[in-house]
DNA sequence: CGGTTATTTGACGGGTATCAAACACCGTGG
DNA sequence: CCACGGTGTTTGATACCCGTCAAATAACCG
């Protein structure tokens, strides 16, 4: 059942934000909601796509699974994120695994009930598309750091992005595991543990899962020479 | 001004199939026909967006740049292929450069007229999100073979995918020139040039833009060895 | 506190990028 | 028809980044 809270964030989320209350009571009126403990899957590559999903809290990464075992993660979300939205076009499959990495509250949407309502009030259709369109930038951005940035540069700009800042001194906490950070960005653990230590010399300091960054601007700088 | 050839193309697109001739008619009442030389940019990256694109013929890559000159590119259409319906809901810029690479026709279409049919034809949505839908899933699945696929597999697997089969023997035509090619798999044109060669030993013969495959079998079990 | 999972660190090798030069291809103009 | 410049492709030699394997250490959790 829906809290309070819980109507608080889907009134903020991207996706709802700009429905009016009506509307969105409609929507939600037969929705479902899940409690997931890190590490459960919520859907796996290939099963039949019959809803979307909001994250009210935690977060859940979207990952792909070679034959061999290896995953590669595509995007994680949280808290006000929606994902599956462009199921329901793909021919009623999933094409990736949705699993949490921390206990995690979402709601599940029915996507045929959803289609329904598009018809009815296409400015929902406006929302989900704007929404789509965010994770296709987020897709062309990740695409684009892969193939012309070095591991080294890709580091820095994930931390420049964390800080949430463009200059001065900061300081913050890793979203989640080093390692899932790692493949987030393409590379492995051992990797990414040794960037980190290597940008101990411009001012970086680890201790943890806690970041000190000395100047932002410097390391945007450093990210330029190469 | 639209030939009928070129209805004939749009009536037939993914993005415009499900629309009722009318409809159709409705959308492209205001549309402008483009016509691009080899190597002609349509619009670039920061580029105020204001309308989608229809390829009617030629083709047109989407692309990044980085402040140092290197070029990502990101995906490559065709004819029937649609694009930047995303920029219609990303704050009206471009987050690519899209330039013909070859000589191109087109249709742009003004997002704003197309936001007031959706209004009116919610079914208009429907396609638009299933187009996007297709480009996310296309975005994946780049990202998953960067991740975990090696260059040598990523170019069987391309050469896979031109073939068009599942097994026997396969003749085609490269889609353009194969450093673009290479640029689209994620390495340099040095390297997909030597993988072609490694791969003659195993029935992929390469004579100009022709390829030859003995066994599309064959090369999808080297894509399982490694 | 013990057992499991993450992270770090080291040594090593291979896969790719890079640089450079030779070569093929193609449309142009003489 | 051929010479020619430009572009695209191939090939070679080299360097080095980064993945792999292994082991030690640290963090975590019941």
């Amino acid at each position: 059942m829906l809290t309070f809270d819980d109507k608080s964030v889907l009134r903020n989320c991207t996706l709802f934000r700009a429905l009016d209350p009506r509307d969105l009571d409609q929507v939600l009126s037969h929705s479902a909601v899940l409690t997931l403990s890190r590490n459960q899957q919520l859907f796996a590559q290939g099963d039949p796509a019959t809803q979307l999903f909001v994250v009210i809290a935690g977060q859940i990464k979207l990952s792909r699974l070679a034959p061999n075992g290896d995953e590669a993660v595509v995007q994680v979300f949280g808290a006000g994120d929606s994902f599956a939205e462009a199921a329901m076009f793909m021919g009623g499959r999933y094409p990736v695994t949705a699993s949490a990495i921390s206990p995690s509250r979402l709601v599940g949407i029915a996507s045929a009930r959803l289609k329904a309502h598009v018809l009815e009030r296409p400015e929902i259709a406006f929302a989900m598309m704007a929404s789509m369109a965010q994770h296709l930038h987020g897709l062309v951005a990740q695409i684009e750091q892969m193939k012309l940035l070095t591991t080294r540069q890709r580091v820095i700009r994930f931390l420049i992005d964390q800080s949430g800042r463009g200059d001065g001194a900061a300081s913050f906490e890793l979203p989640h595991d080093k390692s899932l950070i790692a493949n987030r960005l393409g590379m492995t653990p051992e990797t990414f543990s040794r960037m980190l230590a290597q940008l101990a010399d411009h001012g970086v300091a680890a201790t943890g899962s806690r970041i000190r960054v000395g100047d932002v601007g410097r390391l945007a700088k450093l990210l330029g020479d190469c």
